[in-house]
DNA sequence: ATACGGATTGACT
DNA sequence: GTCAATCCGTATA
């Protein structure tokens, strides 16, 4: 059921970002599973890219899990406050990363409604990056962890959304980046509530 | 050693 | 719509 590592080791992060939107993501975390599937994701196109922390080749404590092989988790905090989970692409030494921006969750609702301190489900549950790390429990601590492993994985279940239904469109937060910030790099699933505006 | 600011969120007007 | 929260990676000295 999990996707397999080589899967991971496509050296179009582009590509791969559309085709993660409808695959389920799961976490493990004291023996408590939780997930749903990806509604919202933003490819970072590695050296090239001024948007990604490895832009120029910028190899740092951080950013040594970009360059290792496809198929870890990348977990950074951001702002101080917010942990951000991606998944690392392609082969060794060449650092793409795909964060997942959101989800339509459906497993363990209980439990991700805890970590969220909510009562019922909202579309803010997991809309977001720091909201979905926060749902499923995930924190720096699985970085570099593997998603072969029991403890963060994803899983295609048969569901997938026609070209029609995902759209592409620029990246959210990076203007910092130039020109780079107008690269259509962001894939969301048209109308979907848990996707972070613009969802149209 | 010090300064700057970020792949954001949630509370509040 | 505005804005505070909050830590660490990164650059500069």
């Amino acid at each position: 059921m999990k996707l397999p590592d080589k899967y991971y080791h496509s050296s179009d992060v582009v590509a791969l970002s559309r085709d993660l939107i409808g695959k389920y993501l799961f976490t493990s975390i004291n023996n408590e599973v939780t997930g749903g599937y990806i509604v919202e994701t933003e490819a970072y196109n590695g050296i090239i890219d001024r948007a990604s922390h490895s832009f120029g080749n910028r190899l740092t404590s951080r950013t040594r899990t970009m360059f290792e092989q496809g198929g870890i988790a990348y977990v950074y905090l951001c702002y101080g406050i917010h942990e951000m989970f991606n998944i690392v692409t392609s082969v060794a030494g060449q650092p793409h990363a795909i964060l997942i921006r959101a989800i339509e969750p459906t497993d363990g609702i209980e439990t991700i409604l805890t970590r969220r301190n909510m009562e019922t489900i909202k579309p803010n549950i997991t809309r977001g990056p720091g909201s979905v790390a926060k749902a499923l429990g995930i924190s720096r601590n699985i970085n570099g962890i593997s998603l072969q492993s029991d403890t963060v994985w994803v899983e295609d279940r048969g569901l997938t959304f026609t070209n029609k239904e995902v759209i592409a469109a620029p990246r959210i937060g990076v203007a910092y980046a130039g020109e780079d910030a107008l690269l259509p790099y962001r894939f969301y699933v048209k109308g979907n509530i848990y996707v972070s505006k613009p969802n149209k």
